[in-house]
DNA sequence: AAAAAAT
């Protein structure tokens, strides 16, 4: 089956081929003719599927067959984050481009002014959040009663994040004969009534049973005694996997945030990605990592889901995921298109009850272990003499004399494109790390142990105590947070220092609200 | 234990 196969115009095959792209996934094969036909589609895809490609191009041949350009907007597509709004933007630029249809993407946390130029010119696809949307509509700015089509992606996502109010509210403002697609990952009740609500005699396309993981992925564990211990683990598995770009994923922003200060200190090639920062930092990371500008990204649950990266390598669970669910999306990040490629989550005690749900949803089997992760190379941390006759002189834990991991960079038993692409793109903190950390550590005497493996106990006693140095003092003058915190904070210790409260940076134009809050405190 | 989204 090819693209040609699927009934699209000369146009949109020029465009999929020009991407490089010659045979449609299975979602795009089963959804395809259907909307063509001007069906209902309710898809239950996961991402990674080439969902997004099954909806745009042949929303791009039926919008081109009408009248271009009209002055109302002919199609609406809803998604829950801007992120993969600006995604789906791309697509349409991408297969396009050999079309004349103009679109405007109506997303919060950038200026109302360019979307409204864009509305006043028209546009044909009008890309959205769903706040943005209502606000340009109670704005007057957008009238919605020419949408011919109504895509909801990731439904299920929608709901999570209570966008169901605002999305039917939507629907409610939109003509009733249309022709609406909904896709969801997931298909919990409310999602089918939904449904049931939204689409009219619907065509069901469904690809990969719901929560099961790509088969391509490699998915461990890693077992921490602690929530402080995580770091150190993760360090050494950012060196020592043979990682072509990584994803770690963080429960909290303020995870996030110190995680990627650390980490950058550390000497990391990092950037960090949460809902808390700009729309123009989160735009600015993210198209950093997609360049291959920055190797690790550090980010909530909002890089979760739908967010297309291409070859992401790795994906490392920093935390573990409060809804088992969520697990499924975040390794999803990797092995994307039948490509191979690892998922890591670290595991702590206190967090075996999350980790049992992860587990029961992938089906009961426990996910394969890595023990050896704090193991040095015996040259550089020779063992006490004592402890090591006590131990019997043996290799702790095995027969591995050397890390798994290792054998991989070194392209053991890796596919060769993987090799290949690393290759291509040399570690670059494969250099020595910053002299911080050796010094520190020159402190301790070597200590004698029990009975547990020599090195790994040697190697995680070290750790603790650098880290209970590091963390003791408050999170000294940090050198340069995330770009818009700063003026933030300037503008506090200004207003600090000075005699009254009336606020800064308005004039004589101060708001009302702010006088009035400013006076009973 | 949280994140996301209009301001």
């Amino acid at each position: 089956m090819t693209f040609e196969d699927l009934g699209l115009s000369a146009e949109v095959l020029r465009a999929v081929t020009d991407a490089g792209y010659n045979q449609p996934t299975p979602i795009q094969e089963k959804a395809i003719p259907w909307v063509l036909q001007g069906r209902d589609v309710l898809g239950c895809a996961q991402t990674g599927t080439g969902k997004t490609a099954s909806f745009t191009l042949p929303m791009i041949d039926i919008l081109a067959q009408g009248r271009v350009r009209a002055r109302m907007p002919r199609s609406l597509i809803m998604t829950p984050t801007r992120e993969l709004a600006q995604q789906i933007a791309e697509n349409f630029n991408t297969y396009g481009k050999y079309t004349p249809l103009s679109m405007a993407l109506l997303i919060g946390g950038v200026s109302f002014s360019d979307q409204e130029k864009a509305l006043d010119k028209g546009v044909d696809v009008l890309i959205a959040t769903p706040g943005r949307l209502l606000d340009h509509f109670e704005r007057g700015r957008v009238l919605l009663t020419d949408v011919r089509i109504l895509v909801v992606d990731e439904a299920d996502r929608m709901l999570d994040m209570g966008f169901i109010p605002d999305l039917e509210r939507i629907a409610s403002l939109l003509p009733q004969i249309r022709q609406t697609l909904l896709f969801s990952a997931t298909m919990p009740p409310e999602i089918r009534r939904l449904a049931d609500k939204f689409l009219m005699n619907p065509k069901e396309v469904s690809v990969a049973p719901q929560s099961t993981a790509a088969s391509t992925v490699r998915q461990l564990v890693v077992q921490v005694p602690n929530e402080r211990a995580k770091r150190r683990p993760l360090e050494t598995l950012m060196r020592n996997e043979p990682v072509g770009n990584g994803i770690i994923f963080c429960n909290r922003k303020r995870t996030v945030a110190t995680l990627y200060e650390a980490l950058k200190r550390a000497g990391h090639d990092v950037g960090a990605l949460h809902g808390d920062m700009t729309q123009d930092a989160r735009n600015e990371t993210l198209a950093a990592f997609r360049d291959n500008r920055i190797k690790f990204l550090i980010a909530t649950d909002v890089a979760g889901r739908g967010l297309d990266i291409e070859h992401v390598s790795h994906v490392f669970n920093y935390d573990v995921p409060l809804a088992a669910e969520d697990y499924i999306h975040r390794i999803g990040r990797t092995g994307r298109a039948g490509r191979s490629g690892t998922a890591i989550m670290l595991v702590t005690p206190e967090d075996k009850k999350l980790y049992d749900r992860v587990v029961a949803l992938l089906g009961g089997k426990p996910l394969e272990e890595l023990s050896d992760l704090s193991v040095k190379a015996p040259a550089e941390a020779p063992a006490d003499a004592e402890t090591e006759a006590a131990a019997g002189g043996r290799t702790p834990r095995g027969a591995r004399t050397r890390p798994r991991r290792r054998r991989e960079a070194e392209g053991a038993d890796l596919p060769a494109e993987d090799v290949q692409a690393e290759e291509a793109a040399p570690a670059v903190d494969d250099a020595p790390a910053p002299a911080a950390k050796p010094e520190r550590r020159k402190r301790r005497a070597p200590r004698s142990v029990e009975s547990r493996p020599v090195e790994v106990v040697e190697a995680e006693a070290a750790v603790d105590e650098v880290e209970a140095v590091e963390e003791v003092p408050a999170p000294a003058p940090e050198p340069r947070r995330a770009a818009e915190r700063k003026p933030e904070r300037a503008r506090s210790s200004e207003r600090r220092q000075r005699e009254d409260d009336t606020p800064l940076g308005f004039g004589k134009d101060i708001p009302a609200f702010m006088l009035k809050s400013a006076r009973t405190g």
